[in-house]
RNA sequence: CCAGUCGGCCGGGCAGCCGCGCUUCAUCAAUGCCGAAAGGCGAUGGGGUGAGGAAAGUCCGGGCUCCACGGAAAAACGGUGCCGGAUAACGUCCGGCGGGGGCGACCCCAGGGAAAGUGCCACAGAAAACAGACCGCCCCGCCACCUGUCCGCUUCCCCGGGAGCGGAGAGGCGGCGGGGCAAGGGUGAAAAGGUGGGGUAAGAGCCCACCGCGAACCUGGCAACAGGGACGGCAUGGUAAACCCCACCGGGAGCAAGACCGAAUAGGGAUGACACGCGGCCGCGCAAGCGGCCCAGCCUUUUUUCCGGGGCCGUCAUCCGGGUGGGUUGCGCGAGGCCGUGCGCGAGCACGGUCCCAGAUGAAUGGCUGCCACGUUCCGCGCAAGCGGAGCCAUACAGAACCCGGCUUACAGGCCGACUGGCAAC
RNA sequence: CGGGGUGUAGCGCAGCCCGGUAGCGCACUUGACUGGGGGUCAAGGGGUCGUCGGUUCAAAUCCGGCCACCCCGA
């Protein structure tokens, strides 16, 4: 309510929900984490705020465990990594079995490092080589 | 104290910081914003409330909703299956009965019908189901052989005896034929009541005793069934989670059910205006008509023409109905929880009091931290009980999705009660 | 969330209705033909029938309970 940076930093990260706009996201920029997928659209429209997504397959576990999974990772974005996020951009945040077992900061970071970092100059075939 | 059986219950607690869903109150924002509409929406602060015993698997039963159906019944199909009760209902639960297991507490059982019918019973075996007869046992007849007895004849040594031949009848073994039998053998998961005695040519429920089986009837019980049992006289192998028979139950789909609001685009119908189409073939149809193809026409592609390709055979306006995305609803006062009293062996039922207890929809309960409790491992002290320190991401299985009653499956650890068998003490 | 289906050899499938012997094709191994490969021929090996119980003398088959995978309804 009070100036300009305040209120961009207030949250203002939205949500993505339906499923044309995951689609949309799985054709943007992917940048492989740790513990995740990261996937980023630029939506071409700087004014709106960023939004996120997240995806947790049935694969991953039971419903006890994708429910953690993603709320661990949806307290991430909202305590750190979401002030990254650029505005008109959309993230989709894949998850893994491994974000139950690393730690909160640990998950943290990479999160934020993945967010920041311009795509990494890596050998693209060799990180789709390697599945899990 | 040890070992065990059964039943019930809990399934971390407190606190701090930052957050989430629903709801409610106050203030501000509202002649506001998003949207075609329906409808929805903000900020700050305060209050209330927020996953389970299995929320799971979706295996049964109901409520609720829509569809179908004249009522009802039958057939078909599916399910259930000792008896009685509980219940809204059930394949669930309770009590009993029968069978099996355990020293016992107690546990397990799809537990109707095989003298209604059909099918199947591999291999082995003679034979696998109105019995039959391989080996075998017995009797009779015929044939051949052997053994010993008796008689007659011949011959030899002194009437006695030996040898040979013939005959008679007996016994044995073998073969053939006829008849009787089912005890024994072996096979098999299973072989046609069991044991003993009598009996017989040999045998056999052929007869008898005991056991088993069936069973009129009697007694007890609501019943399943239990006890007794005249009599029968061994007939009736197993399999129905094989077909089947009998009794009972069941219409189908499922909240993505269903209801309401309802654009754009495409398509359907009606009316009106304008324009106008001439024809051929095929299919469906009683016909009206509908659909497809071809020719002609128009537009487009090409610099132009022809060929070829594509498009149009009506257009526009208004209205109507259906309806996708979307929104709202269904959506939580209920076969409800807790407490008490009474009835019942019990499952449960009745009455009284009290409470309101999740409603998400890319889906709310989370993240981080401290202390405590309990568990476990290691170390130190101690005779021991125990104490101190450190570690274990230690604390399982697992997340409401219309609701309820069950079943099944998963589950770290712990608590309570009843009972059984041992040991010790009194 | 709801509704269906399938698990048999390394792979793809029969066999299951009506219970007694698990079979077919490809692949694999060995040998022969060839200088070698390929190919052909001959012989051969290999299966807890997803798993746990039950019925039966006997279960891949019949009946339950679990597990895994696949398909359908936005």
């Amino acid at each position: 309510m009070a100036g300009d940076d305040a209120k961009r930093n207030e949250k203002t990260v939205g949500r993505l929900k339906s499923r044309p706009q995951f689609l949309a996201v799985q054709k943007g920029e992917k940048r492989k984490g740790r513990t995740f997928l990261l996937e980023v659209l630029d939506r071409q429209e700087p004014e709106t705020a960023a939004r996120a997504g997240f995806t947790v397959t049935k694969k991953q576990g039971n419903a006890v465990e994708r429910n953690r999974m993603r709320r661990r990772l949806r307290e991430a974005v909202r305590l750190k990594a979401g002030f990254a996020m650029q505005p008109g951009h959309d993230y989709v945040i894949v998850a893994r079995r491994d974000v139950l077992d690393v730690s909160f900061e640990q998950l943290t970071a990479q999160l934020l490092e993945r967010i920041q970092s311009k795509p990494q100059p890596k050998r693209p075939g060799e990180s789709r080589s390697r599945k899990v």
